[in-house]
DNA sequence: TATGAATGAGCTTTCATTCAT
DNA sequence: AATGAATGAAAGCTCATTCAT
């Protein structure tokens, strides 16, 4: 089952298993309960190491904490930045939406993590200069939309950012719901993300083209 | 010097007076910082009054947040529900925007809470029974859209979550951005919740409309 | 045995039991282990008192430490500062050594404390300010010795700082060893403190008197 | 590229340097702070090693301030007891005072090491057999103004107890104070250890001797 | 009603030390 | 001879809560 190469790469990989193991079990926490009501405790336990581990790799919680939401969001900015810019506006929105789902899926506490960081006002008021990371996405969805604005695909009297927040807002919110009806508690609101990307682009784009 | 009367009404007055400025701290406080970034001490403090009134009157800090979150939840399903439903769909649309525009100028706060309460999957986990409350209003609009679906007013191949998840989760989301802006930080979108509405009232009826 | 006045007198003195206990203890740890070899955990044990008293009290372990010996301090300032200054420069010097002695007598711990304050020179850094507290009776025998000289009393080629510095050098090194020697090991340097002042001020005097 | 000569120096070399290294850092640290405000990290940061290297030369923490105090005792002792004893007693105390003002001019730290040493009643328990090599100095000024008392030199009614303490006392008390005045805080007695020792024999001379 | 004083439990963090290599 | 990684124990401090008055 396992040969010798396989052990190899796992010799390699194993070097920061412990940074892993706790960075892994902090985005998870971090994005569930919060970062207050997340404790250092916790996220050592759920990764199986010891305390003070965390000080050797992280330094502090705040700082574990930033290195977690820094790390992922940079990760989440990198993949919507992939999108190619040369496609039409409506092929756009579905990559956009498409591109959440996918993060969605790969890593959905990310999302959670994003979600509740932007909604947070004073939780993390040191953690300012993340903020424009965090918006990133959002920006470059406005950015297009007023390009789009621009070539006379959309009307004109379409607010670029209202509408960037209600894709954005309404993609996030209703994966944050899946999240929590999946995982935590049912709640009633469980479709599938895709269910919601499809509606939310044929909305849109009913909504803001011209003719 | 004082008399029966002035007595009981100082005793009166002064009874709410302690359990308001109770509550009123806890709200801005919880709503701005969350549930665990919150302490008792902070409350009395910004309140001006000492710890133990607070398990006079409330019991538990648990039991404070589920009194605050409730008495603002109740106040704003209320409110939704006074809007008449035997107008049109569009009107309807319009007034539910308005009221959530009229509960934000009352009190930012509560919309704020309501918000990070939505979406916190374990940062409060005991007040799961409130769940349904902070879910009502969004229940309401669900509804009066599937009745326009019905009604042959909204497409039939229109989602009404879908729907109802980007009027509320825009509408929201811009509110709390405008709380962030005004009063902790700037992060750049600033519009008024008027602004907001007025263009999600537009995109989605131009998205969603037969015809 | 125990009447009612001096129930309500210690009624009325209970009311700082808990403080009191908690900076005696303090007083007597600091002194003999220093800064931060005396743990809060040490000094409550000792008090017979829990540990948030400490905060409640005193707010922390540094201003713990800053309340002590700023007490201890001011008292043994102004008990130097007691002593007439219209009599003859060999009984000031007697009456400054005969005070040396009292507090040592009172509170053995106060002499400690200054003694290590005033010998270390990075442990407290922050506690700069109460430096000038500390050297304060060194500086008033300074002046009075100044003085003598001024009136032919001391002769001019005598140095007032090195003076004053042999008299609070010998007094007070003698009463640290004297209380190491009681109190924590034997260390072969017994003597009371009386008797080195004794034989202080009949060095010093047929030292640097005229004639 | 490297042959085995250079590999026995460098080894030989460099042994000696990490070593060396953590014995000067741990000298000045432990002087300046303290035997408790002076961790392992300090002192591996400022010699520029790492950790169990104070693990592999000394074995442990308090192992090492052993070796540090043993060492600069035993030397400090070795160059008081280079003093000729066959000369008269007033040389003998000037001999002494410059002794004093060489090894401070040698190596400040471990006349404050000394100084606090000395004065730490239980800071360290555990070295008490250093306290012999400690008072050395003084037990040998003791014994000398013992014999100039039997010598009819000193006059028979002074105490070598405390003229020794006098002295000694007082020169360090004045190196103690010159050292924090230029490395650490301006407290306004900076005279130079050689004006004091000057003004101590003078003093003590006048104060002791027949005649 | 209201308060100053008190508490057990738990927090984040750092310490001296050791292990595997 | 040297290191990066790891650890148990304990540090200072704060929390929500309660008690006596």
């Amino acid at each position: 089952m396992t040969n010798a190469r396989d052990k190899m790469v796992s010799i390699d990989s194993s070097r920061d298993d412990v940074r892993d193991a706790i960075f892994q079990s902090a985005i998870e926490l971090f994005a569930r309960r919060g970062y207050y009501a997340t404790t250092i405790r916790d996220i050592v336990e759920k990764a199986g190491v010891t305390q003070p581990m965390v000080y050797y790799y992280f330094g502090s919680k705040e700082k574990l904490f930033i290195s977690c939401v820094r790390e992922l969001f940079k990760k989440i900015v990198k993949t919507y930045e992939n999108i190619d810019t040369n496609i039409s506006f409506a092929n756009y929105l579905k990559a956009f939406l498409d591109v959440g789902n996918d993060i969605y899926a790969d890593s959905p506490e990310s999302v959670l993590l994003m979600v509740n960081y932007i909604h947070s006002p004073e939780e993390y008021p040191k953690f300012k200069n993340i903020k424009n990371l965090a918006w990133k996405p959002v920006q470059m969805l406005i950015d297009v939309i007023g390009d789009a604005k621009d070539d006379g695909i959309v009307r004109k009297d379409i607010d670029q950012i209202t509408t960037a927040i209600m894709v954005f807002g309404a993609s996030t919110m209703g994966k944050s719901l899946h999240y929590i009806n999946k995982n935590i508690a049912d709640i009633g609101f469980d479709e599938e993300p895709k269910y919601f990307s499809g509606q939310i682009q044929k909305i849109i784009l009913g909504g803001i083209l011209n003719n």
